[in-house]
DNA sequence: CCAGACGTTGTT
DNA sequence: GTCTGG
DNA sequence: CCAGACGTTGTT
DNA sequence: GTCTGG
């Protein structure tokens, strides 16, 4: 699908005015969330608010609950939305712990081997994406419990089916309960309309994946 | 029966 | 060339 | 996807 | 945990 997601990491606030509340620090005792939220090292993760854990941050690559250790994790940062449902290390979190990764935008290259050109896929008009995602919280024989998320991946759309033939799952603003709640979600209802989206060519720093500053994300001429 | 995979095309 | 790490 | 390692406790 | 391949 895409490279690194982010690098201007939204506030928690900024996803709160996402989707629609309004967070005051005088109501923060008294405030009953709707969703969970947890920092990865450079995102936040929404889960649904009934979930009773209360976790402190989630990793990127979905490690199931029958893992016997961690090695999975780094194959399974991307989730098929057209086997999601089936396949066995992916099919339980779909029935039952679904997320939303809000993102800035998320990388693609284009052009010949040896001389790719980085894109920055965006909203045209700002904001935040939001990908669909599934987790799983996991615990770790070695460092206890963790939890641990997907993001899901379908077949691309234009304009970035021009540049490449997948791209994430992104979810309508106005869909996230949809997506997060119970039930099962159908993609094509929630999905984000992709004509929305803004391809940028940016830096070649950006292939670097020990670089990432807001730089980053800055057109080129 | 047991052993081995369990996943996608891509990070952090 | 090929594998691993981010 | 790209970047970076690729190896051991050492000599002709 | 559950499925597939031998």
């Amino acid at each position: 699908m895409c490279a690194r997601f982010t690098l201007m990491m939204p506030s928690w606030q900024d996803v709160w005015k996402l989707l629609q509340f309004e967070y005051r620090e005088e109501d923060a005792a008294a405030y009953r969330p709707r969703y969970n939220i947890a920092p990865t090292s450079q995102h936040w993760v929404l889960f649904r608010a009934n979930d009773k854990r209360m976790m402190t941050r989630a990793k990127w690559g979905l490690i199931p609950r029958w893992s016997k250790d961690a090695k999975l994790a780094s194959r399974m940062i991307n989730a098929r939305l057209e086997t999601v449902a089936e396949k066995p290390a992916y099919r339980s979190a779909f029935k039952d712990r679904r997320c939303i990764v809000p993102a800035d935008g998320f990388y693609e290259w284009t052009g010949p081997e040896g001389d790719r050109q980085p894109l920055w896929i965006h909203p045209k008009e700002g904001g935040l994406l939001l990908i669909a995602g599934l987790y799983e919280d996991w615990n770790d024989p070695a460092n206890g419990p963790v939890r641990t998320f997907t993001i899901v991946t379908r077949d691309a759309e234009e304009p970035i089916r021009a540049v490449h033939d997948r791209m994430p799952l992104l979810v309508r603003d106005d869909a996230v309960d949809a997506w997060i709640g119970p039930g099962t979600p159908d993609a094509a209802a929630l999905a984000m309309p992709t004509e929305a989206l803004d391809l940028r060519r940016v830096s070649k720093r950006v292939n670097s994946p020990r670089v990432d500053e807001p730089s980053l994300v800055e057109p080129i001429a």
